[in-house]
DNA sequence: GAGCTTGAGTACGATAGCGTACGAATGAAC
DNA sequence: GTTCATTCGTACGCTATCGTACTCAAGCTC
């Protein structure tokens, strides 16, 4: 039996929801509700990780920051996965940034707690363990993808990953941000999204993506978005 | 206590070799020697992980495949690692390849024994997670590096990485192998090539590379080998 | 030592993406 | 309704890398 019974943010989060009762109501007590708000950051890069996030709704990215101040997005995390699982591992701190991209909800737990629990050895290690996995697979194709595939692709590759985490098709994105996700300049993304929009995929205005054609996009999009997709079902499915 | 007490490949590997003798002994009657022969295959895409290796000597890449065949390495693995780490999250395959790059020679052990051991929670199962966080901190600086950085940098990368890794100055390695790690053009791995070894960083012949001055590719390489390296550091000291 | 295979060097036109910059349009603020 | 900051569209010269292809040299085989 799972603690799947209502849509309170821990519910709605996979991992915090495939829990049998019996850990989840362990860990019940020491989960606090936030919020994610939109372009926050909810773990600075080499700081202390304090709480682990598990998204409700939301997307949240992790990105990889450069000296000279450029970012590059290693992977996103929605209610299918945790954000702090870095922490899991027995490490401090880490180089990696967690940002809110779509703003929604979640629960967060202090590190500490989480990590009694994990040493339990119990399902909450199994299931962040496999989400571990499928989130390593995540950064391994991005890392194939950065190199091989064009700005055009990479566009729509995320653009979907964002879909699959939100209900609805509306998503509030600058060029500039996107462009800070993909690695690119900003003049970059608004060639690739005007490239996509031409193509109907896609509705761009002011800071808001809609979504138009999906199935279009899923056809146009480079095979890494296929590939996650599949290892994350292969790693997440019980 | 520590295993380490000889030189053989279980004790200079560094995750075998910093197990408690308890642990270390479980495991011993069950760790076959392997040698890792170069350009051997030993982990093929999508197959069941059958053993993890742990290498004693030599450096083997870990690499996603394409469907049109070309490739990029997402992280090495020497003597400080192990591959069919994978294994130990909970799942039975992955779509990475791995390939001996420079040859040597190593421990393996079925992977049920090894998770039988991981599921204990105690030394192995530290260092294990441990590791892991070090070879994602990899991956991850490499999706950034393969967005951001020349071809010259990421050959100088990879080669200090594999030095790294082994004893002595020379590689054997192929231009062709390099333009398949680092996903590019075999001619682009000798412009880049040829450049390193004008600035006397490198030699090569047909096959064979000779790091010449280390400490100017130091100089030379971008952010990320340092980047990686530190993080391995404070990850795996104890 | 002749022939063959493998690996390295080079060339060249094509193209994707860069850095930069400027102006237009939208939406919020007053 | 006017002002202003934000966001987007576009342009231009520049560079890295691509795809392809040809040649040359080294080392192995017979």
């Amino acid at each position: 039996m799972s603690a799947s019974q209502d849509s309170s943010p821990a519910n709605r989060n996979r991992i915090l929801g495939s829990l049998p009762l019996e850990e989840y109501n362990r860990l019940a007590p020491h989960l606090e509700p936030v919020e994610l708000e939109l372009r926050k950051i909810i773990q600075e890069s080499g700081d202390a990780i304090r709480y682990a996030y598990f998204p409700g709704n939301g997307v949240i990215s992790i990105v990889a920051c450069m000296r000279d101040g450029s970012t590059v997005e290693i992977g996103v995390v929605g209610p299918e996965g945790m954000v702090g699982i870095h922490a899991l591992l027995g490490i401090e701190s880490t180089p990696n940034e967690s940002m809110v991209q779509v703003p929604g909800d979640g629960m967060r737990i202090r590190i500490g707690t989480l990590l009694d629990e994990f040493r339990r050895g119990g399902a909450l290690q199994d299931l962040t363990l496999r989400y571990l996995y499928a989130f390593m697979m995540q950064i391994s194709q991005t890392a194939a993808c950065n190199r091989l595939h064009t700005v055009e692709e990479r566009l729509a590759r995320w653009l979907l990953m964002c879909h699959d985490r939100v209900e609805g098709d509306e998503l509030a994105l600058t060029h500039d941000f996107l462009a800070m996700m993909l690695g690119v300049r900003r003049a970059g993304v608004t060639g690739a999204a005007v490239a996509l929009q031409a193509e109907g995929y896609i509705r761009y205005s002011r800071g808001h993506v809609t979504v138009m054609d999906r199935k279009a996009l899923e056809e146009f999009v480079c095979e890494c978005y296929a590939a996650v997709k599949a290892e994350f079902d292969r790693a997440l499915m019980h």
